[in-house]
DNA sequence: TCTGGGGTCCTAGGACCC
DNA sequence: TCTGGGGTCCTAGGACCC
């Protein structure tokens, strides 16, 4: 906890929402929902317009549906959104090399780091001026919190909401915090909630009357000690500009669930191949597989195997996951497959010192584990680990960075369909709601809707007045997709990531 | 038409070692 | 052949966040 404000925490303002509506002038001031649009699709970020209705992100769409029928319904755009997440990330890099992202719409900055405030008034004007810069730039607002700890600029931050900034001057945190729920404190969702007003714990204050022992009998070691930290004002966490990434995973709801066990095991099969493309073009390799089913009932299981070895080798992961499916009962139907990769080692076949590196330490765990060697042996099945890295190693030559672009179009947000689909829905989906086009007469627009056989686009851009809609066949040969224009007159946003 | 996708961190039990 | 404590690794599950 410092003595001066000066860790500043940014939240843009409903941020896919907002992005839209900055896209597509007919859609500023009403409401408009960014989400998966398929039968199990979810709520991503509601307008505030949309919240209004009772719209919050997490909702079933269906739900969000009943609540606001005329709200905008789009596909998220991920690759638009990260684009204006690169640029405000980049005025954020102005005030400090300390930038720590949190995601596209989120990050702390550490402010005396890099020397642009020192006391309240300085801090203030450097959110400000901040804030100012985010709008000029990308048209868009953020929310800003200052104070002298993480948890404390980011209550701030929330408090700020919307196109705001909140000061927690350093001294008044306690007052402040005290009357508040619990809740509020981040790390506290509802299970959590819901176990301390069991126990008569509903407040902050509730909290510090509680003591830190009463809180780690119920909460546990971790989790209470922190809650206990947290509920004084107490977080000495610093800004952290590099976080490695500790895992990496692809998992996809189906629009029915599956019972087809080759099927099954078809999908579970492509989704390692997505994995391992997502690792390799991360620069990463790892040693354990991760395999994810969620059942018709929704209970959710995981099934995990260590190799000896990393591997970012896609046959590796495959029969490794291929394996773990072996473990698992099927019966009933699912609803969701995942693949994750974890423990992840720095470099990929590429790097090939690294690799004959970890190869002389298998091969000496190998001999170790018959004489003094330490910890753990082997997992179950993690023979072909070692053998098959080496095979792997030439196939994975030519592969490498691009191999991760294939993920980088891919909209996390939409389930997938059940059964291959037919031209007419394969045109279709390449008319995406809210994804933009041009066309060879109208100009620039974006997709409203799309459905048997027709496609409805409105002709605006981000700086032009509302635009009217025209109604075109699927396979109109004068309309194409096209790159999202800037946001902002002169501005060079827009272009895919 | 109930409930996405990509992450992080923690707990708890068992194996294994010293 | 009875007790024991500490530490690491692995697996499975759960809470939480955006």
């Amino acid at each position: 906890m410092r003595a001066a404000p000066t860790i500043l925490h940014l939240d843009m303002d409903a941020f896919f929402a907002a992005a839209e509506q900055a896209s597509k002038p007919s859609l500023r001031g009403k409401p408009v929902v960014v989400g998966g649009l398929g039968p199990r699709g979810v709520v991503a970020t509601a307008s505030y317009e949309a919240r209004r209705f009772g719209v919050h992100s997490a909702m079933p769409m269906a739900q969000a549906r009943r609540l606001a029928p005329n709200a905008a319904y789009l596909v998220p755009r991920f690759a638009f959104y990260r684009a204006i997440s690169g640029q405000v990330m980049e005025l954020l890099g102005r005030l400090s090399p300390l930038v720590e992202p949190l995601s596209l719409d989120e990050a702390f900055v550490d402010l005396e780091a890099g020397g642009v405030a020192e006391d309240s008034a300085s801090a203030r004007a450097a959110g400000e001026q901040l804030r100012r810069d985010i709008l000029a730039v990308t048209g868009l607002t953020g929310s800003v919190g200052l104070a002298g700890s993480k948890m404390l600029a980011k209550i701030a931050s929330e408090e700020a909401k919307p196109d705001g900034l909140v000061l927690i001057e350093p001294g008044t945190e306690r007052e402040l915090l005290g009357p508040r729920s619990v809740r509020i404190i981040p790390g506290i969702g509802p299970a959590t909630g819901e176990h301390l007003r069991r126990a008569g714990i509903v407040t902050v204050t509730d909290v510090v009357e509680a003591g830190e022992d009463e809180l780690v009998r119920l909460l546990g070691r971790a989790h209470g000690a922190s809650l206990y930290r947290m509920a004084l004002g107490h977080d000495d966490r610093p800004v952290v500009a590099e976080r490695d990434a500790k895992s990496v995973s692809v998992e996809d709801t189906f629009d029915v669930d599956l019972h087809d066990r080759l099927r099954i095991r078809l999908e579970v099969e492509r989704l390692a191949e997505r994995c391992v493309a997502r690792l390799r073009g991360s620069g990463h390799s790892g040693r354990t597989i991760v395999l994810k089913v969620r059942r018709y009932d929704f209970s959710t299981l995981t099934r995990s195997e260590t190799l000896r070895g990393p591997t970012d080798d896609p046959m590796v992961v495959r029969e490794a996951a291929a394996r773990l499916l072996e473990l698992v009962d099927t019966t009933g139907g699912v609803r969701l497959l995942g693949v994750g990769v974890s423990g992840l080692a720095d470099y990929t076949q590429e790097d090939l010192f690294a690799q004959a590196e970890a190869e002389a330490e298998a091969r000496e765990a190998e001999l170790g584990d018959e004489g003094e060697g330490r910890g753990g042996g082997p997992a179950a099945g993690s023979s072909a680990g070692g053998e098959e890295r080496v095979a792997g190693a030439g196939a994975g030559a030519g592969a490498g960075a691009g191999a991760g672009a294939g993920a980088e179009g891919d909209a996390g947000a939409g389930a997938v369909p059940a059964a291959p689909p037919t031209a007419t829905e394969t045109a279709e989906r390449r008319w995406a709601a809210g994804h933009d086009v041009r066309h060879a007469v109208y100009g620039a627009g974006w997709v409203q809707g799309s459905g048997v056989g027709r496609v409805t686009v409105r002709f605006e851009e981000p700086t032009s007045a509302p635009g009217r809609v025209r109604t075109f066949p699927v396979d109109d040969p004068d309309l194409e997709p096209s790159e999202p224009l800037p946001l902002v007159p002169g501005g060079a946003t827009g272009a895919a990531a």
